[in-house]
DNA sequence: AATGAATGAGCATTCATTCAT
DNA sequence: TATGAATGAATGCTCATTCAT
């Protein structure tokens, strides 16, 4: 008995306190930056001493690498999920355009890190598009290809450059409602933007 | 005479000093990142001493602003200039996109800064939204209207987004472009992006 | 039986950590420096937690002067048994002398700590010199003023002057030999120094 | 005139700070220990800015060694020059004796950095032992040699033991006149030191 | 205008020590 | 006794900016 209910608290209480802190960096950087974010603000935001950050992250930065390694791996896990129940290569890619812009529409925090933190350094950049990054237009390339195959797609595309255009636009849509005054929800910019997208890379 | 060379002489000469700094500032942020980059590194790329920098601008940040704001003021300069030639919105646009990435691909340096430097803040990013920025979506966005208007684009498509669209795509060949190992030319990748941009979006 | 047992085997439990801690430190000292060295390195040393050093040492510093007052101790006891021996005082300043030696030479991480770490502060010197120091050339220098009054040594010597420069020289020898690539037995140096000692206090 | 006053203004400028900062230096470690001053007090006591201490030393402990070196420097060739005007190697170690006490005891606070403060660290007392430290010895043990080439000490001694046993008498003395609570002038105590020990190297 | 020495605020990280278990 | 997670004070060093020359 004892040992289940050690069990039930010993982890929790590490995995809560690292989650806070990933938590509070998240809110910390998105509101001041990740250059201008003290790690005494990320403590202090997460409840623990400063010393207590470093218990779970080497440093600052690899919060940051942290922040974008969890949450890329669970969206593309939930992108891949998503994409099982569906074989029209064009429903596919709508349902990936969906999910991403309603992943990031739901925590305007996180969508800020991942817009605009993530982007402010070449270093973290190549690491970035080495990553988990390439991961993601690749789930993309591979269902255009698929529609290709299945003759919905213009077959004479470059596959990786569909997918980066699909990508940008997505991107952009993203930035533009994290910096825009107005608020709407992000994920109803995904229809307008499949509609073109899929027009135009659609075999006539 | 002597006069008349002075001033003929002089001027270029801050002009120059200005010049070199922004210049110099573009070779560091490009290398370093702008939070990596010192002052002092920027003046001694400018051959200039620490406190000059301080003679032009007021700040580091203000050295970045101005990079941005002379690229941008002449890239939309450049850009207009080329549409007055054409006169279908398609031919427009294809123009404007190809100057975009012509611009960015003939100088790396000045296309990392543009690409990934001016991206790591929030604060830039909201100014750079409010400034030339958006100047440049709406040149992208009335001449998309123009063709609507023409009739060679559908017209139930919100102009504002698709301009988005086509940025977004522009700038994601850009980003990808800089952080590639292999080398192509950047602006030939404007006519797949303009192939299925003008695909998705015209009348049937 | 069983009561005397614990008795006998629970002490040296406690006898053993409290000295498996002393151990691990002059090791971790020696190599790493007090200054440089981490609680948590002496604490892994010693195969126990980092908490458990505080229930046997106050502090940092008090394990330092823990290995210092043990092994003066045991050092100065060591001397003194072994001049009971000896009647003529010159034969005890050789053993002196070696003994010094030998325990230092028997022992490197030991004598790194003596010779380098505990000189590294004017105020551990001072209550070194004030504590089993004073007593070690108190010792030296009752047995040189025993030679004087046995008339072997020359009477209008200073003994307290005389018991420094034989301490000087063999702490010399010791610091030297730890600084030193050459691997040669320490003791060895006892006899050629007692040599010009003796010779330079001996009365004609 | 004018350039013979910068000439003669400026360099001293940057020399007087770099000599105060090194001054403050000795200062902050004689009282505080090297381990326990701050960069700041050195500052502080230097009438400097933090920052400024970074302008002339590229460490804190660039600093430690700054003071060695230049003061281990400055002993030697004061020694050497000494040295010239005898000829008895007799005479000659005394005088070096004189001189090495004479210095330390001149200025209290460079004498507790060099007899404890420079002795905390392995590390450090390996590089020491390299550098000036072995010219000293060596030219302890040079003239030694000389005594010995000229019949007034024993050829049978090891001369490199002897210089040893040399410095290490002199160097005690000058550990217990800085921990000593009583004010005697340190030089005195050389005659005693010499004394023996030229007794005990002597021929008969 | 130009210089570059001087400034001093700012901060990531370490580690001796504590204490709940 | 023993543990080791948590604490938070402490500090060397950097660098944007200023200003006397």
């Amino acid at each position: 008995m004892r040992s289940a209910r050690s069990l039930g608290s010993d982890r929790p209480v590490i995995a809560d306190k690292r989650e806070a802190i990933l938590r509070a960096a998240i809110r910390v950087f998105a509101h001041n930056g990740y250059f201008n974010s003290k790690v005494a603000d990320i403590a202090r935001e997460a409840g623990v001493a400063d010393g207590t950050v470093y218990l779970y992250f080497k440093s600052k930065e690899e919060i940051l690498h942290s922040v974008f390694d969890r949450n890329m791996e669970e969206a593309i896990a939930a992108g891949r999920q998503q994409l099982e129940q569906l074989s029209d290569a064009r429903e596919k890619l709508r349902r990936i355009a969906l999910v991403h812009l309603e992943r990031l529409g739901a925590d305007r925090d996180l969508a800020v890190v991942f817009q605009v933190e993530l982007r402010g350094s070449t270093k973290f950049m190549e690491e970035f598009s080495a990553a988990g990054f390439a991961k993601y237009l690749n789930l993309i390339r591979a269902t255009f290809e698929e529609g290709q195959r299945a003759g919905v797609f213009r077959p004479e595309l470059n596959a990786k450059v569909v997918a980066k255009i699909l990508f940008g636009a997505l991107d952009e849509m993203a930035t533009n409602w994290i910096l825009s005054k107005r608020r709407y929800k992000l994920a109803s910019m995904a229809d307008q933007v499949l509609d073109i997208f899929l027009n135009g890379v659609a075999t006539k």
